[in-house]
DNA sequence: TTGCAACTACGAAGCAGTTCGTATATATTT
DNA sequence: AAATATATACGAACTGCTTCGTAGTTGCAA
């Protein structure tokens, strides 16, 4: 499977979030999410190109029947995700998954009802690996 | 903070887990490592390029005192893991930690003792937030 | 129908990271 | 002392990703 790039992932993220879109619609959503920070928008055709090589590697699909061309994620999200963390936990905790686990929740940030939903799976897996 | 590069990265691991070495030390742990992969090996000097460039950087210290340069990290691995892996959160989960840790944890390879540290960890996280 | 707005397509520049050849210096071996 | 091996330094090529200008097309409004 092809890892997306980093523009290209942002993308992906607007298609997931909201469904088949239009370039120009994607360039827009891009927009407003970096705006209020100081970075400078996106050009339009730069978004075009991005998203016209990504058809070309098959990580979204084109309907091409109108004017406008309608783009949708041809990639699930989940096994994308599964797929850079994958890679990255390789380069980053030399493949130790639950390195990188430990690191995330030391970080302090989750509430008491993410750290449930985990514990919650915890013990589900704990039940499945103990049978 | 200056985020390492994928090859300054493998540098890094091999500088945090061996300590000081030498650029060929170096050069040799990585060929090592990557053998047995069909991978061919990489050049001496490309890994002295490398090096000279993150000590540049910062990301490496450098003992000048021998022909024989002595590098050693000048990052924490902590620091650098927490670093890296607040980026990646926001470009692969939408900056969300817990969903990054849900989706590692469903992967199904933690062994129990890891599960057991982790849920040992989350415990202590609750307790924290309790009081 | 003429002109303006919005779209696609595409080439090429720009940039960062990687890789390597080569020049040069310094040890070590014979 | 000469030849050989091993270092550093550095420029330049190469790659993949991003960005943009521009040409050409299509729809729409005046």
């Amino acid at each position: 499977m092809i890892a997306p790039t980093e523009s290209e992932l942002s993308i992906l993220g607007v298609l997931w979030e909201a469904g088949p879109l239009t370039v120009r619609e994607v360039n827009d959503v891009l927009n407003r999410q970096s705006s209020g920070n100081g970075e400078k928008p996106i050009g339009y055709t730069t978004t075009l190109k991005i998203m016209q090589l990504m058809a070309e590697k098959g990580l979204v699909d084109r309907d091409v029947s109108n004017r406008s061309h309608v783009y949708s994620a041809a990639v699930a999200q989940e096994r994308t995700q599964r797929n850079l963390l994958s890679r990255f936990v390789d380069r980053a905790f030399g493949g130790s998954r639950s390195e990188l686990i430990l690191r995330a929740l030391g970080d302090g940030n989750a509430t008491t009802d993410e750290l449930q939903e985990i514990k919650k799976l915890i013990e589900k897996l704990e039940q499945d690996g103990t049978e």
